[in-house]
RNA sequence: GGGCAAUUGGCGCAGUUGGUUAGCGCGUUUCCUUGACAUGGAAAAGGUCGCUGGUUCGAAUCCAGUAUUGCCCACCA
C-alpha cells in the first residue's frame, strides 16, 4: 500500500521557529522550570515527583549587564541547561538560579563613553543622577540578556532572577565586608596599586594584563655630590620610565657590589629637581642587571616602595589621578605622563646626563578593561588579606572534594592560591556597592552596616563630630564571590539556603578561575561555616560549606583566526542571529559537539550546519517512522508474518498504554528475535550506557558524538532501511526512536519535544520525573549479535563497492554469489538473506560454502577478510574494464602482501611468541591465515585477468 | 623567568588504561531524485600520527630530549 509521506503530520523539513516559541511558552506555563523545597511541591501536576527528590543545583555565572551575550555565553549556558534538564529527567529537583552582574567598571565606563558623545561627564550629572542613568541601562540590557537566555531554551527558575545590586544582595555584600573587617581581614592601607588613568580607579592585580612590549631602557647619569669640579663623578642608573625620576628619593646598590661600596652613604644631586638623595645599599638590587644601580621611587614602583620602607625614605607621588604630573613634579607639573617622559629625556640630554638609550623589550601591565597602560601608584585603598581564606579553599580542591573538569586546572589554581596576595577591593567609581566605612574629621574610620552603626561605634570611641562615608565602591568581584549563597538569601539562614547549598555544578570559562571560582570557594567556606542545616546540625565539615562539588571549565570559543571572541573586535556572531538562522537546538548541539573538554574551539557560523542537518535528519526519520507505523497498523491483519512474530506483535504491540509500560526506564521490554532487531537493541543500549557515562563524567562533547553516530549511522542508515524490508521491526523502531528522544532531550529540547509529541500525542515534560531519562539495559548489549550483524553489513558494503567499481547503478538488479568458509557465517548470512537481497538489490542470491571457482572474466569479486568472497555476475568484461580491475586488484594485493609480511615477521619473532599474551598471538595467527587466503584469491583472480 | 596545553590525511578535530586494517566532520572525486531526509544516500581517493632517542615482543599512545605554536602566571630597574 503506497503511502504518501505528506500525509504525516510533520512538514518535510524541520522549521524550528514556531516550535521553539510554542514549547517554551508551554514549559513555562507548566511550571516545568520551577524548583522548590520538598515541602512546597506536593502539588506537582503529574503526581510523579517524589517528595524527597535530591536537589541538583546550578547557579548561573551572572552575565554582565554591559551588553548582549556572545557565543561563549551560548556555550556555557547550553552546558548548564543540558545538565539541568538531564538531572531533571533523572528525577532530581533541578534548580537553575539565574541572575546578572552589575559589572562595576565595565558598565560605568560603557555609559561614560556614551555620555562623552553627548559631551557630558559623570560629574556633570552628579552621583545620584548618574547612578539613576545606569539603572536605566541595566534594566534595558538585563532584559535583553534574559530574552537571549530564553531563546536559547534555558530552563532557569525565572522567579528567582537576581541581580548583584538588588537591595537584598546589597545587604549580603555589606555584611560580608563588615564581618571581614571585624575579623581583621579587611584593612585600609597606603600601597602601590594598579592605577587605571582611564577608569580613574584602582584595579586588582587580576584586572591587569601583562604584555610583552617594545620599550626603551634609558641610562641617566646622576652627579655625585662632593665631586663637582673638573672631573665630576656620576652614578649611572637605568630606567624604563624616565618621568618617575621626578619622584626619586634615593639610588640603591647591592651591598656586595664592590664597584660601588665606597659610594654608599654619599649623596647624589637629582637632576632637574635639584634634590639631594642618598646612595643606599639593598639586597634587592641585582648587580648584574643594567648598571647595578637602581633609582628608588617609592610612590611609583612596588619594589621601590618596599625598599623605601626598609630605609625609611619619603614617598613622593608626582602624578595625579589622570597620570598627569602634579605640583611635586616641579616645572613638569601639568604634563601628561608620556609628554613628561619626553620632556625629561630632552632636558637631561641638554644637560649631557643621558649616557645612552637602548631598545628594550619587557613586560608591561595594561588594563584588562580599558587597554591603557597601568600606572603603579601610591594610594590609600581597602584590601582583603587573602592568605587565611586561601588555605581551606586550596585544601578542598587538592583533596578532590571539589573536582575540576578537566583536572589540569588544579595546577593553575594551586599556583595562584599558594602565591596569593592581598586583594585591592576599593574602586574609585560610582556604580557599585558603596564602601560601608565612615571617616571622622580626626581621621578615624568607623565601619558599620549603615551610618547608625558607624555612628554608634564612633560615639563609643568618644567621637561625636561629622562622619563622611567613603566615596569609593567595592570591586564587582567582591559581590560575585558571594553568589552561590547570597542568591539564597545569606546572611539569613533561609530555608532555601538550607535546602540548596552547597550547589552541585559550576560551569564557567577558565579565564575567571582567579576572579571568581577561587574566590567563591573562599567565601563559601568562610561564610556558611557554622550555619545550621536542614536537619539542625551545623555546617562544619568541608563538604557542607564548599559552594559546589564539580566545576566544569568549558573551552574558550575563538573565531576562525584563533582570536578570542570579543565585542571590540566584533568577531562574535550574535547568538540571536545564529538561532534565527539555524534553530536553537542546532546551535546548542553544534556548540557541544565542537567543544572537547579543555581545548579551545575555532568557531565559524557555518559550523551550525552540523546541528541543523542533524536536527533535520532526526525530524525526517521520525516522519518516516510515523508513516511506517500507521501503515503497519493499518495493514497488520493482512501481512504475512512468521508465526512467532505475529503472536508477539499481536500481544505486545503498539497500543499506547502498553507502550508506556514497556518503556518504563529502558528502551523496551519487548523480546526480540531477528538478528537485526537484536543488533539494534544492543546498539541502542550501548549508546545509552555510553551517554550516561559521559554525562556523569562531564564529557558532554562525548555525549553528542555518541548520540550523533548512533542516531545517524546505526538507526537511520541501517535500521530504518531494515524496517523497510522487515515491517515486523516497526514497533521496535518506534520504541527505539522514543528512547532517542528521551536520550537527546537535554541537548535538543525543542526538537525532541515536538517529535515526542508527534509520536505519542503527549508532551515529553509530562514524563519528567523519576527515571524518565533513558536507562541502559546493559544486559541487552550483545557483542555476538553486533559482530554477526557487522558481518552482514560488511558483506553488503562489499557488494556496493563492486557495484561502484563496475559501474552498475543501484537500481540495476544483480546476480550475487556469496562464498563462505565457515558454516556459522553461512548460517548468519542465510538468516539475513532477505536483508541482503534488498540492500544489495539482487535478482538472484546464492549463499554457499567455499569451493566453486568463479572466473574473474565473468565475475567481479571482493574478499570478506579471510572469511569468504562475494561475486557479482558481469555481463561482459571489456578490455578497458579488465585493465581497471587488474589495477585495483594489484593495489589490493600489494597491501595484503605488506600486511602479511608484517604479521609473519611478528610471528617469526621468538620473543613475541614467548612474551605476548596468548590472546594477541591467536589474533595474529588468524590475521596470518586470513591474509594468506586473501593473497591466494587475489593472485588467482589476477592471473585470470591477464 | 616559571608553568600548562597543542602538534594525527587540504581544513577542523577524535583516538580514556600501549596490540584497531589509525577514526570522524567539512572539503574533493564518482554514482544515485530506489516508498523519511539533496539540510539526503552509496562508494572512492587522501595520513611513514612534529623531530630524535629510549623502554617494550609490540608505541599515535609510556619516558627523555628537541622544535614550533598558543595560553596562563611572574615586582628585575
Amino acid at each position: 500500500m503506497p503511502t504518501n509521506a505528506d500525509t504525516t503530520p510533520l512538514a518535510k523539513a524541520y522549521a524550528p521557529k514556531d516550535v521553539e516559541k510554542k514549547w517554551y511558552a508551554e514549559w513555562e506555563a507548566d511550571g516545568l522550570f520551577y524548583a522548590d523545597r520538598a515541602e512546597n511541591k506536593p502539588q506537582d501536576p503529574t503526581g510523579r515527583r517524589a517528595i524527597d527528590k535530591k536537589p541538583f543545583v546550578v547557579v548561573i555565572p551572572p552575565p554582565n549587564v554591559t551588553g548582549i551575550l556572545h557565543v561563549g555565553h551560548a556555550l556555557n549556558n547550553t552546558i548548564q541547561d543540558t545538565y539541568i534538564r538531564y538531572h531533571r529527567m533523572l528525577g532530581h529537583e533541578s534548580l537553575w538560579m539565574p541572575g546578572t552582574d552589575h559589572a562595576g567598571i565595565a558598565t560605568q565606563s560603557k555609559i561614560e563613553k556614551v555620555m562623552r558623545e553627548e559631551g557630558l561627564t559623570r560629574h556633570d550629572l552628579g552621583r545620584e543622577k548618574f547612578i539613576e542613568r545606569v539603572w536605566g541601562w541595566k534594566s534595558k540590557y538585563g532584559d535583553i540578556i534574559v530574552d537571549q537566555l530564553r531563546a536559547l531554551g534555558c530552563s532557569a527558575d525565572w522567579r528567582r532572577l537576581r541581580f548583584t545590586m538588588d537591595d537584598k544582595y546589597y545587604s549580603s555584600v555589606i555584611e560580608c565586608f563588615v564581618r571581614l573587617h571585624e575579623k581583621g581581614l579587611i584593612y585600609r592601607g597606603k600601597r602601590i596599586i594598579n592605577w587605571s588613568p582611564l577608569a580613574q580607579s584602582a584595579l586588582s592585580d587580576e584586572e591587569v594584563i601583562h604584555k610583552v612590549t617594545e620599550g626603551k631602557l634609558y641610562f641617566f647619569k646622576y652627579p655625585i655630590i662632593g665631586t663637582k669640579g673638573a672631573e665630576p663623578e656620576y652614578l649611572t642608573i637605568a630606567t624604563t620610565r624616565p618621568e618617575t625620576m621626578l619622584g626619586d628619593v634615593a639610588v640603591a646598590v647591592n651591598p656586595n657590589d664592590e664597584r660601588s661600596q665606597h659610594l654608599v652613604g654619599k649623596f647624589l644631586m637629582l637632576p632637574l629637581m635639584d634634590r639631594e638623595i642618598p646612595i643606599i645599599a639593598d639586597d634587592y638590587v641585582d648587580p648584574a642587571f643594567g648598571t647595578g644601580c637602581v633609582k628608588i621611587t617609592p610612590a611609583h614602583d612596588p619594589n621601590d616602595f618596599e625598599i623605601g620602607l626598609r630605609h625609611n625614605l619619603p614617598q613622593i607621588n608626582v602624578m595625579d589621578n589622570h597620570a598627569v604630573i602634579n605640583e611635586l613634579g616641579g616645572r613638569f607639573a601639568g604634563l601628561e605622563r608620556f609628554a613628561a617622559r619626553k620632556k625629561v629625556v630632552e632636558e637631561l640630554q641638554l644637560l649631557g646626563l643621558v649616557e645612552k638609550i637602548e631598545n628594550y623589550t619587557h613586560s608591561v601591565g595594561y588594563s584588562e578593561r580599558g587597554g591603557e597602560m597601568m600606572e603603579p601608584f601610591l594610594s590609600d585603598q581597602w584590601f582583603v588579606n587573602m592568605k587565611p581564606l586561601a588555605e581551606p579553599a586550596l585544601r578542598v580542591v587538592e583533596n578532590g572534594l571539589i573536582q575540576f573538569h578537566p583536572e589540569k586546572w588544579v595546577n593553575t589554581y594551586r599556583n595562584w592560591m599558594t602565591n596569593i596576595r592581598d586583594w585591592c577591593i576599593s574602586r574609585q567609581i560610582w556604580w557599585g556597592h558603596r564602601i560601608p566605612a565612615w571617616y571622622a574629621e580626626d581621621g578615624n574610620i568607623f565601619v558599620g552596616r549603615n551610618e547608625e552603626e558607624a555612628r554608634a561605634k564612633a560615639t563609643a570611641a568618644g567621637y561625636t563630630g561629622k562622619l563622611n562615608q567613603d566615596e569609593d565602591v567595592l570591586d564587582t568581584w567582591f559581590s560575585s564571590w558571594l553568589w552561590p549563597f547570597a542568591t539564597f538569601g545569606w546572611p539569613e539562614n533561609t530555608l532555601d539556603l538550607q535546602e540548596f547549598y552547597p550547589t552541585s555544578l559550576l560551569s564557567t570559562g577558565p579565564d575567571i578561575i582567579f576572579f571568581w571560582v577561587a574566590r567563591m570557594i573562599m567565601a563559601g567556606m568562610e561564610f556558611t561555616k557554622g550555619l545550621p542545616m536542614k536537619d539542625g546540625t551545623l555546617r562544619e565539615k568541608d563538604e557542607d560549606i564548599v559552594p559546589f562539588r564539580d566545576v566544569y571549565f568549558h573551552n574558550i570559543i575563538r573565531d576562525q583566526q584563533g582570536r578570542k571572541m570579543s565585542k571590540s573586535l566584533g568577531n562574535s556572531p550574535d547568538p540571536f542571529d545564529l538561532i534565527d538562522k539555524y534553530g536553537t537546538d542546532a546551535v546548542r548541539f553544534t556548540l557541544l559537539y565542537l567543544a572537547p573538554l579543555g581545548q579551545d574551539v575555532r568557531f565559524g557560523e557555518e559550523s551550525c550546519e552540523i546541528g541543523r542537518n542533524f536536527a533535520n535528519k532526526l525530524w525526517n526519520a521520525t516522519r518516516f517512522v510515523i508513516m511506517k507505523r500507521d501503515e503497519f497498523q493499518s495493514v497488520l491483519p493482512t501481512v504475512q508474518f512468521e508465526s512467532e512474530d505475529t503472536e508477539l506483535l499481536n500481544s505486545q504491540a503498539v497500543q499506547s498504554d502498553e507502550r508506556k509500560q514497556t518503556i518504563a526506564s529502558g528502551f523496551t521490554m519487548r523480546p526480540v528475535t531477528t538478528l537485526a532487531d537484536k543488533w539494534m537493541l544492543s546498539r541502542a543500549n550501548r549508546a545509552a550506557r555510553d551517554v550516561r557515562k559521559a554525562f556523569d563524567a562531564y564529557e558532554i562533547n562525548e555525549v553528542t558524538k555518541v548520540l550523533y553516530d548512533f542516531i545517524w549511522k546505526d538507526y537511520c542508515d541501517w535500521y530504518l532501511e531494515i524496517v523497510k524490508i522487515q515491517p515486523a521491526s516497526t514497533p521496535l523502531a518506534v520504541e527505539i526512536l522514543e528512547g532517542i528522544m528521551r536520550m537527546l532531550h537535554p541537548i535538543m529540547p525543542f526538537l525532541t519535544e515536538e517529535l515526542w509529541h508527534a509520536l505519542t500525542g503527549e508532551k515529553i515534560n509530562v514524563l519528567i520525573g523519576q527515571d524518565d531519562y533513558i536507562t541502559a539495559d546493559t544486559y541487552k548489549i550483545d557483542d555476538e549479535a553486533e559482530a554477526e550483524f557487522g558481518f552482514v553489513q560488511r558483506t553488503v558494503e562489499a557488494v556496493r563497492l563492486l557495484r561502484s567499481t563496475v559501474n552498475y547503478a543501484p537500481s540495476k538488479a544483480i546476480d550475487l554469489v556469496i562464498q563462505l568458509k565457515q558454516p556459522s557465517d553461512l548460517a548468519s548470512l542465510e538468516s539475513a538473506r532477505t536483508i541482503i537481497e534488498r540492500l544489495a538489490r539482487t535478482s538472484s542470491l546464492t549463499i554457499e560454502q567455499t569451493g566453486t571457482e568463479y572466473s574473474s572474466m565473468e565475475y567481479a569479486s571482493e574478499l570478506l577478510g579471510g572469511r569468504g568472497q562475494v561475486f557479482v555476475k558481469l555481463e561482459a568484461r571489456s578490455e578497458d574494464d579488465r585493465v581497471k580491475e587488474r589495477t585495483r586488484l594489484e593495489n589490493a594485493l600489494e597491501r595484503i602482501v605488506q600486511q602479511l609480511n608484517a604479521v609473519t615477521a611478528k610471528l617469526d619473532n621468538e620473543s613475541f611468541v614467548s612474551k605476548a599474551p596468548p590472546a594477541v598471538i591467536v589474533k595474529e595467527r588468524e590475521k596470518q591465515t586470513n591474509y594468506t587466503v586473501q593473497l591466494e584469491k587475489l593472485t588467482a583472480s589476477l592471473q585470470e585477468l591477464r
